[in-house]
DNA sequence: CACTTATTTCAAAAATGATTGAAAATTCAA
DNA sequence: TTGAATTTTCAATCATTTTTGAAATAAGTG
């Protein structure tokens, strides 16, 4: 570690770890977390908490906050081996285990719950289309709506796919969109 | 549009924009641009400005503004024949042509930028390691971070196939993604 | 143990994002 | 044109999320 590389390298964290937070926020994680995590992984060594806030300018509090988060994503983990009271950090690098756990753990869950809910409307209205048949508008919702439900159910299994395997294919999908356009 | 099966419908309409609002606000967008898009898509009938308003529970303003932004993102169309002093809107319903036209448009851009952000940060290094040259930690540094924009080019890739022609292959990326631990 | 240091928790403050409401601008029918 | 109706704009307000800071708890050391 040169001295004289140390603005060098500032820089360069700056620039990846704005980056990253920005990736990160797009995927509903907070901003610091992305920061945090950058700052783990372009160092040699694992950090302890006040060594991370005092680069991220981050309370201590903050730090343990988003620390905590991020071991539970499996985004960070705790070095065994450091002679130190305090305890050291390090960043998790397996980037594509990363990305696969969010997504079997917090997309698919999140289409899950999708395909649950529209299920439900469309239950609804079948029940009112039972009581009270050939009503116009209700079968065009149920038409609409049942097209909404068959589309989360492929992405359900495309998510599914991806999070197994890593491997997806978005053909299934064409030409399934607008059901009302089918033959 | 039988009176009697008003409830129904409208607890379908709420059960299905409370799930596109969700959808909607993880990809970024205001929950109640989903929950206009969804109202207007289970209409038969294109509507007006004010009944939106009057059905989400919206103020005028915020009306205008989430159809504004539902325009430019192609969810929304202004519906030409309405013999009507108002203006009438109407869901577009190609939904696969929705969600390439936004991964195109921002999704694709966002990767762009990370693409050309982690650049500027190797060349910030690898700057460095020519003035002062055998740095571990600039070396270290410089490691981790072109695999990071390795890692960003081939999501880039991927994106862009996926707007282009609505097929992914995520095959590719397996075994890149830890560069440090290539043969 | 007892004591120091490190970490977590959480109510309050700050920052950010969404919505309102009313004024300004635009549209359209007469 | 004009003027009523509609739509847009935007500063102020309201709501949500993030961060702070300090007290409480836990952990490690001698």
């Amino acid at each position: 570690m040169h001295p004289s590389t140390e603005e060098a390298r500032e820089r360069a964290i700056a620039l990846a770890s704005e980056t990253m937070a920005e990736i990160i926020d797009f995927w509903g994680f907070k901003g610091s977390m992305g920061r945090i995590w950058t700052l783990l992984y372009l160092s040699s060594a694992s950090m302890s908490a006040d060594t991370i806030a005092e680069q991220t300018k981050l309370s201590a509090g903050a730090v343990s906050m988003s620390l905590t988060e991020l071991m539970q994503w499996g985004l960070v983990s705790r070095d065994p081996l450091t002679g130190d009271r305090k305890r050291h950090y390090q960043a998790e690098t397996d980037i594509w285990a990363i990305i696969r756990r969010i997504i079997r753990e917090r997309e698919l869950r999140m289409v899950e719950r999708a395909v649950d809910r529209f299920s439900r409307a469309v239950a609804v209205l079948e029940e009112a289309n039972a009581q009270v048949p050939d009503d116009r508008e209700v079968t065009f919702m149920l038409k609409r709506l049942r097209g909404l439900l068959d589309l989360t159910r492929i992405g359900y299994r495309l998510v599914e796919k991806l999070a197994k395997d890593g491997q997806i294919s978005l053909l299934p999908i064409r030409g399934t969109l607008n059901p009302e356009e089918r033959p």
